[in-house]
DNA sequence: ACCTGAACACCGTTCAAGT
DNA sequence: ACCTGAACACCGTTCAAGT
């Protein structure tokens, strides 16, 4: 109940910077991931970087899952919900959206985890999903329909993140061709104009749906 | 171009049934997988239950990466798309997609795997496309929105069968229902009355939201 | 053509020993 | 309280040697 609790004890000889921390390691694990990607990520790769043996770091963490969990907290913190409170909530929620799928198509590896991971140990995420609510139940949906609604949302979003790394040509039939003409065809046929990827169209027309099925009654605090 | 090309030469005391093939390792990794989960999963515990070395695998395959590709794409198999060609477009639709989701949900490590797979190489997986492709195409959707509304709904998909892995309480805010009172109040107000799975709401939703949002001009062929 | 057995280059994690 | 260094029990994969 000190005013500063989680001040570490300073020594003589290793600098207060330098301690190891739940905030000091998230941050060298996703510098390193930004540099190396998650192939290069390991227990002892995040033990160099931190100046450390490798076993030093099971001093202050459980589990290399536990780091990773930490990690996706914090990329929480880098999805934009500035929209909520200062525009129309459907344009707060397209803004939240299509930040929320870039920032997790950059940590894809991240998608699967966020199934196991409750809000309890995820403070940064829990902050995300009460804004989204205030802007939701803001904007006249009915209390029962907020989480389905954000659950729904949401798996779009992990299902699109994951898609946004497809390779271009993952449709490509080749000599298949012949055996699928109907899908060929659609493949084939898909509007190339825009010069949007496909990705982002598939995404855009599948937000604009579950948007629509929003059950909102007032459009927004500044609208 | 033989009546049967793939047939492997028979040698006396090693019985054709012994032979290692793509199907027969598909066939393997599955009931492994089906009775050890993914976690007991590995290149040795696939050679033992094929009575081989581990190194014996890699004349057939060229890494545990291709295995669960091959695996992904008989899992293919068991998705229900038995509704296009019987039913309204929309039923099909629905049909498929909750198969596709409660087959996935089982298979979950799988579903990253996906944005890396090209059709080339799983024909099942593009049998099942070009189904679909067929199904949506004579209810009347416009060639150029077959491909976005497959990518759109399946990412959905994925998503949901992600979600559908959750533990039940990964929404209980616990002591920090006092910083998230609008998220928490929302969490509490689900419609609990008709005993469905959250996760099975929210996927209704979203998945009925995407479907409405499918420009079809007829019903399907037998409506 | 396809197998075995040994080996390689890693993993994440544990633990006794230090300070 | 927190570090180091050695060790453990694995991984996936390679490769020489066999048949």
């Amino acid at each position: 109940m000190t005013a500063d609790a989680s001040a570490a004890p300073r020594r003589a000889g290793r600098p207060l910077e330098m301690v190891l921390s739940r905030t000091r390691i998230t941050a060298a694990a996703l510098a390193l991931i930004t540099t190396e990607g998650y192939g290069g990520f390991t227990m002892s790769s995040l033990a160099r970087t931190l100046k450390v043996a490798p076993s030093a770091l099971y001093n202050h963490v459980s589990s290399k899952q536990e780091v990773l969990q930490w990690l996706e907290d914090h990329v929480m913190t880098m999805v934009d919900v500035s929209g909520f409170g200062s525009e129309p909530w459907d344009d707060a929620m397209r803004r939240w959206a299509w930040s929320y799928r870039d920032v997790f198509a950059r940590h894809s590896p991240l998608v699967p985890l966020v199934a196991v991971l409750p809000v309890t140990g995820a403070p940064e995420t829990l902050k995300m999903y009460e804004t989204v609510a205030v802007g939701l139940a803001g904007a006249g949906v009915p209390v029962e329909t907020i989480i389905p609604a954000i659950v729904a949302v949401e798996s779009f979003i992990f299902g699109s993140a994951l898609d946004a790394n497809a390779p271009a040509d993952i449709f490509d039939t080749g000599e298949l061709a012949d055996s699928s003409p109907t899908f060929t065809a659609a493949v084939l046929g898909q509007d190339r104009s825009t010069g949007e990827r496909p990705a982002d169209v598939a995404f855009q027309f599948g937000l604009e749906a579950l948007l629509a099925a929003v059950p909102a009654t007032r459009p927004g605090p500044d609208a």
